[in-house]
DNA sequence: CAGGCATACTCGTATAGACGAGTGGGCAAG
DNA sequence: CTTGCCCACTCGTCTATACGAGTATGCCTG
């Protein structure tokens, strides 16, 4: 058993009311914030903190577990206990949408993924007509049955983003929008194509824990979040013509937002 | 020792390569899924759990945690384990910072709060000049010294926010940003007054898990993300003139933007 | 030298038991 | 009836042990 990096960390103290996982928790934390242990840097083995601490494997286990709680490390079953990586993040501008853009034939996905020199996919598409939830047909104005649009992206093999559109029928059958492939720009070309000139879009903001199907699809980490973004997009008539559903991996994701300040 | 309501939970499947505590936490969640339980009710204690399944304490416990790192469940000490409760959410409009609601003389917060019928409050404010964090700097063009304006919101007495501004001291220094109570319209209306005419906001969104002193000042439950907010306020001559550094309790929240579709 | 296996080390799962501390209800004493 | 205490029930913390399964390394065999 190799013992420990000496001063890496403290001792416990037994006067305080303070649970004992709780303060190897917090020793962790905190060399890990100073940098004692770095990014993708392995910590000590449940047996060396036992040895360490003098406490029980279980005690170390609730350690390791506020810390994986809280995102900071993940456990890989026989290898040890690594210090996550903070991942690359992809931004998202509010002006991913702007028609330039659509003009010029690309997808807003491939465009960023591309200018960041990342490796874009897209995966698992699957596209259905089926019955509209309740909240997808008031937000598209009492619609029955929608067009489902399904697809998973992803960024140099992980799975970053799932997302489904959803678009009345009467809108979209028959049309490029209901083939796998809708062709150059996207769904929001065809869209303009088919005489429902955008107007602006909404979008609603969550942040929540995963689901299990989201942990399975995204492929998340303990401790890490998803923000769920709905979007509508409205045309010139004020009509609803387009909802979209995004679960993202929280950790991949910075939004941002130009807001005049009309 | 009361015995548990029948046929809300099923038998575990020993053949089955799925661990036995998360066949008790998909149980129980699709339990709480179906609304057999419902939102604030108690879960069966962990004793009669026990019984049920015929499983040790350690592994029913370990079943709750999974379903409170999913944010489904929280336990009160003494009382039992409840299917946590979805709080009513505060929306954030994308023009809460319209000059007309300045002009009216009321701060954002507080307007929203009154539309929601809430009770609103603000807490523990702190105003001093300090040093500019490193992003700080960057975000207010190279600027060493701020003034740093701290605060708490609260509705209904539940804390669900802290925010920090950051403004250049060349501009705040001796001003009644400086104070406080910077005065009806908050702080925005008195750059104006200064002569910095408001241009555009800038808003960074991440979400992530909370850190242990975040868990302490909003109050959050375990399996709560919060959203960090980073708002960046230009004026005309496209000086950035605030850095606003906002935490959310992200159950409490949906953030909601309008974009043009040009 | 190459391949395969043994082994040590890692975390994952589960059991059984102990004590502590917060909560709430019922009972007994005033 | 009210007050206060006790007790049962709840979750929180911790110990000790056991076995399983994934990983990496080095040695041994062919």
């Amino acid at each position: 058993m190799p013992s420990l990096p000496s001063g890496f960390l403290g001792d416990l103290d037994p006067t305080s009311d303070r649970a004992v996982f709780r303060q190897i928790a917090d020793q962790l934390r905190e060399a890990i914030d100073r940098g004692r242990f770095k990014e993708g840097e392995k910590l000590p083995s449940e047996a060396e903190l036992v040895d360490h601490y003098g406490v029980s494997r279980m005690t170390v286990r609730n350690s390791f577990s506020v810390l994986q709680g809280e995102g900071l490390v993940h456990a890989e079953h026989g290898k040890g206990v690594f210090v996550r990586p903070r991942p690359p993040v992809r931004r998202l501008a509010s002006d991913r949408f702007a028609r330039r853009h659509r003009e010029q034939g690309k997808a807003a996905f491939i465009v960023e993924a591309n200018a960041a020199g990342s490796h874009p996919q897209v995966d698992s598409l699957e596209v259905k007509e089926e019955k509209a939830s309740q909240d997808v047909s008031t937000r598209l104005g009492s619609v029955r049955r929608v067009l489902a649009r399904r697809r998973r992206y992803l960024l140099d093999g992980r799975p970053v983003e799932f997302a489904t559109s959803y678009l009345p029928l009467d809108i979209a059958r028959g049309t490029p929008i209901a083939e796998p492939n809708p062709g150059p720009g996207g769904i929001y070309a065809r869209l303009e194509e088919l005489g429902h000139r955008l107007d602006h879009f909404e979008e609603e903001i969550r942040a929540r824990m995963p689901s299990p199907a989201e942990v399975k699809t995204l492929r998340l980490a303990s401790g890490v979040p998803v923000i769920h973004l709905i979007r509508t997009a409205f045309d010139t008539e004020g009509r609803a013509v387009e909802v979209c559903d995004t679960v993202m991996a929280a950790d991949a994701y910075v939004l941002s937002y130009q807001l005049p300040a009309t």
